[in-house]
RNA sequence: GCGGAGGGCCGGAUGGCCGCGGCACCUGCAAGGGUGACGAGGAAAGUCCGGACUCCACAAGACAACGGUGCCGGGUAACGCCCGGCUGGGGCAACCCAAGGGAAAGCGCCACAGAGAAGAGACCGCCUCGGAGCGAUCCGGGGUAAGGGUGAAACGGUGGGGUAAGAGCCCACCGCGGGACGGGCAACCGGACCGGCACGGCAAGCCCCACCGGGAGCAAUGCCAAAUAGGGACCGCGCGCGGGGGCUGGUCCCGGACCCAGGUCCGGGAUACCGCCCGCAGGCACGUCUUGGCCCGGCGGUCCGGGUUGGCAGCUAGAGGGGCGUUGGCAACAGCGUCCCAAGAGGAAUGGUCAUCCAGCCCCGGGUUUCGGUCCGGGGUGGACAGAAUCCGGCUUACAGGCUCUCCGCGCUC
């Protein structure tokens, strides 16, 4: 529930993010995992960005309430059980590392996964592809 | 050394950084924080069998129907599983394969080809008699089923005798049928002797026989909370009398708007009835001289509609698994002793990422060579099938690559 602390990012042995990016937070809002099919589907009904590798849903969920939830979604499309898995713990872990910090507080994020592309794309590849849609919904908003 | 048969096992390793899950302990009023060990597979898969466990149904058992199983014996909680054996078939062999009960209970079917396909049959033939013709040969009657031909299958096979030609017509052996007796728990095996041959195949077409099976499933099931909502309609019992009033109620009437329906809403009007107000009567407890206070309408049943989501339990220690020893058994397996191990998620944890290495594969250079390889150096690539979902026992299917044991055949050497 701790985002990664220092600006660690350009140290040690991870390779430092591009720089648009920024994985570190200034204000620590807890983030929560989204189990409601009802979330899920108001989630669809909003803003959507896709990306090479993943699809992007946002809401200003509007209630005052000022964390930020998140789900995670793999069809049948992506694979089979093992792929399915391993998409969203992909995800799970690029939601961890980006959202506290690009993600708007108040809003619920659903990230869907992309046949072949989530599971095989480069992590580098994979975080640049969220900055950008997370980008692109907030601008809209 | 080459080729083959049957098992067993493994199915990437190590280390940074960042995380997740329930549990235990510590800490905190609490929210939370900290520490610790543990945390996917041989198939977790397909959901094909067998159980445990729940709920429903029935309660003696059974019949019928439907479904399943099907050589014999054993193992097991049980099985369609496993072990051992038998029979038939394949292979030089190790070994493998088989829905492998009943075809003299009955029905049905046996395509094509063929003359004939179940008490069948004569196409080409073979033999004989009669007739015609100089003759080759042809025509007609009869006998026959050895040979040819068809077929998955043609009503025994081979040899000999026999005959006009033939034929179990006769004989020997084989096959087939019956079978005293012997062996085996049994499937089954052996078989003296008898029979001159009769009894084709398909039961994975129906069927018969024996045995087994009540149904549905963890989205089972139980509890809690919230919401519809303190919803609507109808029935029964009960509802004391008189008066007043038309008020934000009920009810009724008129007009309008809406609802899946029950019905709802808005405007206007009416006031017999109900609520309301006043008086009297009645009841209750207190109080008690009068008087004052409170209650005065609900209770029971049937039906309709709406809602149909959260949370907790079930939920992981049980026919548990594994190692070693020991006893019984050919074995499957069982008993005993001892030690070790043992995930519990719930939009679903058991990971993300980076580095180094190891198999494997590919390429380049060099050495060697019996031209199949092999050794050294360098580079690239790179990890199969697949994710617990109530829990066990099986089966089936998928699977890169690797390790290992036993056995068989051939070749070589001593």
């Amino acid at each position: 529930m701790i985002p990664p602390e220092a600006p660690r990012s350009d140290a040690g042995t991870t390779p430092p993010a591009v720089s648009s990016c920024p994985t570190q937070s200034n204000d620590p809002q807890k983030w929560t995992v989204l189990r409601k099919r009802a979330d899920f589907l108001a989630a669809a009904r909003a803003r959507r960005q896709g990306t090479g590798s993943m699809l992007v849903q946002g809401r200003d969920r509007r209630d005052g309430d000022l964390a930020i939830r998140v789900g995670f979604t793999c069809s049948k499309k992506v694979g089979n059980a093992v792929a399915r898995n391993r998409a969203k713990r992909r995800l799970r872990a690029l939601a961890r590392e980006l959202l506290p910090a690009q993600g708007i507080p108040g809003w619920d994020y659903v990230l869907i996964g992309k046949a072949e592309e989530t599971g095989a794309r480069p992590y580098d590849a994979l975080r640049r592809d969220l900055c950008y849609a997370l980008r692109k919904l907030a601008g809209g908003a």
